[in-house]
This record gives structure tokens, C-alpha cells and sequence, in this order.
DNA sequence: CAAGCGATTGGCT
DNA sequence: GCCAATCGCTTGT
């Protein structure tokens, strides 16, 4: 076993790797491991391989939150690389992306699903609690929302960019946190050495299809087909 | 200050 | 395959 149990600690995962081309920041993040520490919430440490992600690039991408220039919501992504911007939609559900290249230039990637290494309980407990908090479209009672979680396999606990979020607790309040620092409760980490690196295809992004042609069909989602079926 | 709308999901027509 | 749920952000009056 290389990591992921307790002993050394993990080398840091490098900002370099994040702040050149968005793409390759994509690319990159494709097998590193999103890491959740324990927290008075859910008790167990909650580890995931990413195999889906989407770049975000530049004012000019139409399709992206920068779109319209620095707003109070877009402007962590006018920051350094390795940060979370974290934001809400559709009224109910949060996403989870990492800022990339360098500060000043607006990009990010989403991160849409990841394959739980460890933990798959603990974030189904947490994909629980998510539906069943206030505010919640359906509101079920615990009972309910834990039986139907009960029948999503492992493999699909994270599969989506809402599901990927409320797995890891992910709430507003993470926005701008650094996921590059080894002491914060929400990071990531660099793949365990000697593993095969995600076999991808890339295709249009998800949901963006007002960003209008040109925009709307670049490639930028890079997925596992293998993980991701849909 | 009002209003339209979304980087989604799950359940039902 | 379609549609409701739900609210903060953005833009226009």
C-alpha cells in the first residue's frame, strides 16, 4: 500500500500543476484524490478517486461564471490556483471546483464525479443528512432518504456534481478555502505512486448548451467512461 | 427594488 | 422523456 492509511504524510500536491492551461490542470486532476477529514458531522475520513471533470476558461468562455467580468461570486476565481469556489444552483444544490492558472486569469475546473476509495459509508451518511436538511426539495424523513440511499451502489454515491458535493459536505461556507494545504479539512492529494493514470474520453461540457455554439460544443468534460456511464 | 434564470437531480407523466 | 423544486446572483427599471 502506498498511502491513504495513517504514517507518513502525503507529499503536498503542487500549485504549479495547477496554475498553466486549464486543460492541463484538468487533465492533471484526473486520479488525484479529494480528501475529507472527519468532523463533528460525519465521523470516518472520506477519500475519492476523480474521473469526471469540466474546464472553465477565461471571460471569453461563454459558458463560464466569469463570463460577465469579477462579480462578489465569481472572484475566488480570479484568484491563485488550488482554491475552492464553491457556489449554489438551482437553489438547492452546490458544486465543487478548483481554481486554475495563474491569479488574475479566471478559470477553474468542476469537479462532477468521483469513485469512493474510502469512506463510501460516511458519504452516503452525508448524501443522507443533505436530504433530509431544511430547506430540502422533498424534505423525506431520515428513514426514507437512508433507504433509498441504501440501494446506490458505492460507484455512484459521487457520480454527478451535486451528488460529489453533498457526499463531501460541501457547503458555501467552503468557498475559498486552499485545497492545496495539507492541514485543510477539504484537499486534495496527488494519485498513490504507481497508479495507472484515468483512461478519458473527452466531450461537450454538461448544461451549457445557452453558452451558444462555439462555446456550448468545446470538449472540455473529461470523464471515465468506465465510471461514468452517462 | 423587481424579476428571470441556472455548470442539477429524482420522480412521474 | 419531461418537469418541479428552490434561492442567490445578475441585470434592468
Amino acid at each position: 500500500m502506498t498511502s491513504g492509511r495513517p504514517g507518513r504524510p502525503p507529499p503536498p500536491y503542487p500549485r504549479a500543476a495547477l496554475a498553466g492551461p486549464t486543460l492541463d490542470a484538468a487533465r492533471e486532476l484526473l486520479g488525484a484524490r479529494l480528501v475529507r477529514d472527519p468532523d463533528d458531522r460525519v465521523a470516518a475520513r472520506r477519500v475519492g478517486r476523480i474521473v469526471e471533470v469540466e474546464a472553465y476558461i477565461g471571460e471569453e468562455d461563454r459558458a463560464s461564471h466569469a463570463r460577465m467580468g469579477p462579480t462578489p461570486r465569481n472572484r475566488v476565481m480570479y484568484g491563485p490556483p488550488g482554491i475552492a469556489y464553491v457556489y449554489l444552483v438551482y437553489g438547492m444544490h452546490h458544486c465543487l471546483n478548483v481554481v486554475t492558472g495563474p491569479p488574475g486569469f479566471p478559470a477553474a475546473v468542476l469537479l462532477r464525479s468521483i469513485v469512493p476509495v474510502e469512506g463510501a459509508e460516511a458519504m452516503r451518511a452525508a448524501r443522507v443528512r443533505r436530504s433530509v436538511s431544511d430547506r430540502r426539495r422533498d424534505r423525506e424523513d431520515p428513514g426514507a432518504a437512508a433507504a433509498r440511499l441504501a440501494r446506490v451502489p458505492d460507484a455512484l454515491l459521487a457520480v454527478g456534481p451535486a451528488n460529489l458535493a453533498a457526499a463531501f459536505g460541501v457547503e458555501r461556507g467552503d468557498n475559498g478555502l486552499d485545497l492545496l494545504d495539507p492541514a485543510s479539512p477539504l484537499r486534495l492529494e496527488r494519485p498513490p505512486e504507481g497508479e495507472s493514470p484515468v483512461t478519458f474520453v473527452a466531450s461537450p461540457r454538461i448544461g451549457v448548451e445557452r453558452a451558444g455554439p462555439g462555446w456550448a460544443d468545446r470538449p472540455w468534460r473529461l470523464r471515465d467512461p468506465e465510471a461514468v456511464r452517462r
